[in-house]
DNA sequence: CTGTATCCTGTTGGATACTG
DNA sequence: CAGTATCCAACAGGATACAG
């Protein structure tokens, strides 16, 4: 009966390498409310730099989370999209948005 | 209408940083099973120093999501359980964990 | 047992300049 | 516009020793 945390949590661990990283979560639910462009998603993310934006990008590619097209224009544009795969996790957006907003009183209590 | 963000990206940063830490939400979900000892945890999370571990455990105290309780016995033992805050996030860990089990062929192809 | 203190190394991240 | 390249400072985290 000490097993109780094989199930649950190394796949919470994993799945926390997803989006863990400290910018993750916010550039996945921006993308989850439309395609952004590079520029458009650093204006969104207040205080990023580009190196690791882009850094942050490639790894959610990587991971299958968002996918990047390129268009072959002057200017460049470059534009992000959630995966079929990174769609799946808006529901758990929506539920850690929605828990953040019932406990703003005791977050801000903390702070 | 460039508001989306307003309401839920601040928000899920918020979040993020109370759990955001890479072996906060393993013990998280420890403690929402049972209230566990130092040593229990360390055991439960593979891995971890006990340097990190007490880092994270008083992170995690002073965000109010445990709590340490210290007997003053000999040998010494210090007891962490959930607040009724840190029980809140439970429904949150169960989605998680719940995606990462709908999810597993993605996360192993990936890799 | 439950930590703290110290040292040391690797990685992360900011600033800046440059490219296609 | 959308990055890459480079340098550098700061911090995170492991190993080890020690303490109450």
């Amino acid at each position: 009966m000490e097993k109780e945390l094989d199930d649950t949590d190394c796949p919470v661990t994993a799945t926390i390498a997803l989006f863990g990283g400290r910018w993750k979560l916010p550039i996945l639910y921006i993308l989850s409310k439309n395609t952004r462009r590079f520029g458009e998603i650093q204006v969104r993310v207040p205080s990023i730099s580009k190196k690791v934006l882009t850094n942050q990008l490639r790894e959610l590619e990587a991971d299958g989370l968002i996918s990047r097209k390129q268009y072959k224009e002057l200017p460049p544009r470059v534009e992000y999209a959630l995966t079929d795969f990174g769609k799946t996790l808006c529901p758990l957006l929506i539920d850690i948005a929605a828990w953040q907003r019932k406990s703003i009183d005791n977050l801000t209590k903390v702070k």
